[in-house]
RNA sequence: GCCGACUUAGCUUAGCUGGUAGAGCAUCUGUCUUGUAAACAGAAGGUCGGAGGUUCGACUCCUCUAGUCGGCACCA
């Protein structure tokens, strides 16, 4: 038995006083503690492996453990990854976390020549005194529990090395960040990496160039997407539903320009606070300025100030797909999740302070109906609010502020409903509740979200006249349900892996005469029938083999596939399979258009 | 934008230390006329991301540049 191992169970761990317990092995905090045991012995080895290297951080996160490092000749290498994990996993066999309660002046002057290590250990200072960890001959500030024992480090790889900005400022160097991951077990491990490999089958860029559905050209514009028809369909069908949902719920859809002229983003705002992320405004040499939009929210205040309102106008409720252009940095585009043309699902309620809680309440329910009618049952809510420490990033004086937070955390808690707090991430016009989503690939993002705003009322002098005759200044409700198109399609095409639900599906069915001759025929009606009440569906007639249609209609993932031949024309029937399975179910017609109408009628429910 | 890696036909890709490119799928043309995951044969398709440079000679080495990917930063 390893002596780091108290039994199979339990391991030995260190906390930052320098006590040591026994927990168990199989614990969330048993992997933590395995994780920082990791990071620290990565940092002994790149202390050994390279002279003169200045070591950063070492974290252990729910994904793995990385350590930060920065060396003046030559960077450390993917090719070097294999000999550092080596040397790692040498290291390991004999080794144990020493606590040491370090004199502040002697632990700066062991790593007088690495900046990285002397401030780290400054700010972990207290009293004179640093309390750290020491792996082999490395020592670093301790923080949260380690494994005392590396012996039951055997399952462990180095995966990746990445540029990260030191204490993640860009204003700061970039350093050099290995990444690994590491288990108890073997089959942990290999789940893990089994895990890895089956995020990226799901990745939307994949899948999307498997079955067609856009494509970005570095010819004609990085981050600018094409739409192929299949992608269209995906798209429209959505857009289609989205509308109608929105025209029930009491939004008036919009069309707005994507150009305006400047002067409306300085009044707004965006021209001071958002303007590295515009594109630059284009002069059309008669001193008229046009700017290409990256918001939609000063056309929608355009609308609203077309007439004079009554307070009996709020709600007033203004949505449009509105396309948008918005200048990414080079280094975040990444397919449809960030493109630099993108049309939000976007909508603009006005309304009267009182009126706050319950149209905030409404367009929450409206965005949880929308995620179970499209099966999305992973995300989070976050309150973005303003970063109290960069005030100057925002419009807006402490009290709108104060106010505005106060409002939508008391909306969230009428609510009653589990959200976290993110400083800084708010608009730079006022906090907003944001829905958080994944990626494939495990990044987050936000998929939807209910920002509040006091700003641009004010700015562009909004006003409604109320019931004692005066004029009022309405509050804007920024909100999107599903987001941008792109975002939207990218996730939706990660979680369902390609394989959309009939209602989406670009394809629904399939239809495949055994003998184009014999049965062409009878496949053409019956797909002239299907068109009728608007499903989607091809008739492969091509001169191929049954077998290499079916496979074709497999890896499309196409949810129907029909097979008609002798039999079923003489029953005038269907041989039915769905997209997944082998069985083949033989039905009438009729069955037939009752059940896929029906599927498609449940969008993506799971009921 | 920053750090690193990568970029070969529509797609997926082979091409060791320099001697001007091969394959599978897709496409087209024939033959075959098909019962639940790839019929057979042939043809066509590449200025090896772009621009410079080194060299007798560059897909291969160097520089610059664009893009993609993994991160970081930023963000819907």
């Amino acid at each position: 038995m390893p002596k780091g191992e108290i039994n199979m169970a339990q391991i030995a761990v260190m906390s930052v006083d320098g006590s040591v317990k026994k927990i168990d092995r199989d614990s969330e905090e048993g992997l933590q503690a395995l994780r920082k045991l990791a990071s620290l012995l990565l940092k002994d080895s790149l202390h050994q492996e390279f002279k003169g290297i200045r070591l950063g951080e070492s974290v252990a996160d729910e994904d793995g453990f990385h350590v930060d490092s920065d060396k003046d000749d030559q960077q450390v290498s993917a090719d070097e990854l294999s000999a550092l994990q080596d040397a790692l996993l040498a290291k390991a066999k004999d080794a144990k976390v020493e606590f040491v309660e370090a004199d502040l002046d002697d632990a700066l002057a062991e790593v007088k020549d690495d900046p990285y290590s002397s401030e780290l250990i400054k700010e972990a200072a207290k009293d004179g005194k640093v309390a750290m960890y020491q792996v082999g001959d490395v020592k670093a500030v301790a923080d949260g529990d380690i494994m005392v024992y590396g012996d039951a480090i055997k399952h462990l790889k180095l995966l990746s090395v990445a540029g990260a900005y030191w204490k993640g400022m860009s204003s700061n160097p970039m350093l050099q960040r290995v990444y690994g991951t590491v288990f108890f077990s073997k089959d942990a491990l290999d789940e893990d990496m089994k895990k890895r490999q089956e995020a990226r089958e799901h990745d939307h860029r994949v899948i999307g160039n498997q079955l067609d559905l856009f494509f970005v050209d570095p010819k004609v514009g990085a981050g600018l997407p094409y739409w192929m028809p299949k992608g269209a369909t995906i798209r429209r069908t959505i857009e289609r539903y989205i509308i109608d949902r929105e025209v029930a719920d009491g939004y008036e859809h919009v069309y707005t320009p994507v150009l305006m002229n400047l002067d409306a983003y300085k009044t707004s705002g965006h021209w001071e606070h958002y303007r590295d992320d515009m594109f630059p405004p284009m002069d059309m040499g008669d001193g008229e300025m046009l700017e290409i939009r990256p918001m939609n929210c000063p056309s929608h205040i355009q609308i609203y100030k077309h007439h004079i309102r009554s307070y009996r106008d709020l709600p007033m409720r203004i949505a449009e797909l509105g396309m948008m252009h918005r200048y990414e940095k080079s280094g975040a585009l990444s397919g449809l999740q960030r493109v630099r043309e993108m049309t939000l699902n976007d909508g603009h309620t006005f309304v009267a302070v009182d009126q706050i809680r319950d149209e905030f309440a409404k367009i929450l329910n409206l965005i949880m109906d929308v995620y179970k009618d499209f099966d999305i049952t992973d995300y989070s809510f976050r309150l973005s609010l303003r970063d109290p420490k960069n005030k100057e990033k925002y419009y807006g004086n402490d009290e709108m502020w104060d106010e505005s937070q106060k409002l939508l955390k008391a909306a969230m808690d009428d609510l009653n409903l589990d959200y976290y707090e993110a400083e800084g991430e708010a608009a730079f016009y006022g906090p907003k509740l944001d829905i958080q989503t994944k990626t494939a690939l495990g990044n987050d993002e936000t998929m939807s979200t209910i920002q509040l705003d006091f700003m641009q009322p004010d700015r562009f002098g909004l006003s409604y006249v109320g019931k004692d005759g005066k004029e009022h200044m309405p509050v804007m409700i920024h909100r999107g349900i599903v987001g941008t198109m792109e975002r939207f399609v990218a996730y939706l095409t990660e979680i369902y892996k390609g394989a959309f639900p009939t209602w989406l599906a670009p394809e629904q069915v399939h239809i495949i005469p055994v003998s184009d001759e014999k049965h062409g025929d009878y496949a053409k009606q019956l797909a002239d029938k299907m068109k009728a009440a608007q499903i989607r569906v091809v008739v492969d007639d091509r001169n191929e083999k049954m077998g290499y249609k079916i496979r074709e209609a497999q890896t499309q993932k196409v949810p129907y596939t029909l097979v008609v031949g002798d039999d079923e024309v003489k029953d005038n029937a269907v041989s039915v399979r769905k997209y997944g399975e082998e069985a083949q179910n033989s039905m009438s017609q009729d069955a037939f258009m009752n059940e896929i109408l029906a599927d498609i009628a449940s969008y993506s429910r799971k009921n």
